[in-house]
DNA sequence: TGTACATCAGTGAACGCGCGTTCACTGATGTAC
DNA sequence: TGTACATCAGTGAACGCGCGTTCACTGATGTAC
């Protein structure tokens, strides 16, 4: 028979597990992902190495735990932006909640958007908090009236969503149109464009590949941003 | 005294050198930078383990190198493209030919664009082989007339360009126009927004995040590529 | 309220692993005269 | 062309390290009656 979920032990048990979290988070910080040692967190933290195995399975279940909870912070940066306004400025203030949480913590970052970790299998849920991240995005391009320019990638994604009920969903979801309309396709085609668009300007940012350069990194981001909205005509 | 350069023996450890590096490549290909490990490339190529010290001071070294040649890839890869007749034409083939070397070799590309190596640091010429990569899209540039939106970046560049003698002479050098001129900022105005965008595309691919997504990753780049040579109004 | 038992947190010792690197050495291949 | 020496490639043994994980265990904290 488990503990009830708020007893005292269950209650200790969850600050000793986010304990262990916060120190594996910080040697993330320092080292990478090969940084996180659970005996140094053991030590870290003034106990054993095997008492860690009562709070999680293996290393490996620990870094998946990390990987959530990176994937929910960066959700919750980008879900925070107020987006009422729509239209360009909401555009704006999107990409810029999204570089600002990057830069904040780099190391969350690279754990989810970098180079994948060799052996290590990223937990299932991770697609669908992918897509949580770009929510907000589609609703803000729902407006949108994309340059023909576009046109190549919209059909695609227009086949997309006619062929994936779950994405054809989340796009509804998010953008309160049916999947089959335009509005649907003209906002996942924004999406798929801004996504690549301010992964390589945060993660050249945050992997030190600007320094040195004569530019301030949140305007460039600003520029691609303002070309994103001019591309789809947003109001 | 040391062997003259064309010796026997000089050729011969030149190729052993080269089939070390082999070995190291094919393994970072399949465990990422973790997975290079001297006792194994000695074991693979049938030697043993100390025997490897005298090609390489150490591992660090070894993976220099692997860092060093994957630029010296890349800036082929670029550099082999034909941009004579220049416009929007030759900024197709530049992202084009760059996102082809990245996804034939990605643990190269993630080598040298991806998450950094924790401990390791770059050797010095890494700053300047990734701007010799970058090098062919300013001459592409240079005929460009970048759009208004594009001003807060452009103003930023220019006055880098004014301060820092060794990236104008970079940026003349491959447009051949004077630094101080509109075309060289222009130029550069246009490299540094292409580069982010591409990599943004092409690690997202690299790293599987597209997998599963309805589009062409090529078609991306290519809707991309044609947005940036409207922006700046590409012959 | 007290007692008997179950559950849990944490310990210390130990295992086996693969790693980078050093060292003193042997034998082969070059070079100088 | 032959001999003496220097340079080089490669070896086997060994060092020390930190790691993840297992195991049998002790003591504390809960739960049931």
């Amino acid at each position: 028979m488990t503990a009830r979920a708020d007893s005292p032990r269950a209650r200790y048990r969850e600050q000793t597990r986010s304990e262990i979290k916060e120190v594996a988070v910080r040697q993330l910080a320092a080292g990478g992902v090969e940084g996180v040692a659970l005996l140094r967190i053991a030590k870290e933290i003034g106990t054993s190495g095997p008492a860690l195995y009562r709070y999680f399975a293996s290393r490996d279940d620990l870094l998946a735990e990390l990987v959530i909870d990176a994937y929910q912070g960066a959700a919750a940066a980008v879900h925070a932006v107020n987006t009422e306004g729509g239209g360009r400025a909401a555009l704006h203030a999107l990409t810029s909640a999204y570089r600002v949480w990057a830069v904040a913590q780099p190391h969350l970052y690279l754990l989810i958007q970098g180079t994948p970790v060799a052996g290590f299998t990223a937990p299932a849920e991770t697609v669908l908090k992918a897509r949580s991240v770009l929510g907000p995005f589609l609703s803000v391009f729902t407006e949108g009236r994309p340059l023909a320019s576009v046109d190549p990638l919209l059909t695609q994604l227009r086949v997309w969503l006619r062929e994936e009920p779950e994405v054809a969903a989340w796009v509804e979801q998010w953008t309160g149109q049916d999947a089959d309309g335009f509005a649907a396709a003209n906002a996942l085609t924004g999406a798929v464009m801004t996504w690549p668009q301010m992964h390589g300007t945060v993660s050249l940012e945050i992997t030190g590949q600007f320094t040195g350069m004569g530019h301030d990194p949140a305007t460039l981001l600003n520029v691609q941003t303002a070309l994103l909205a001019d591309t789809f005509q947003l109001p």
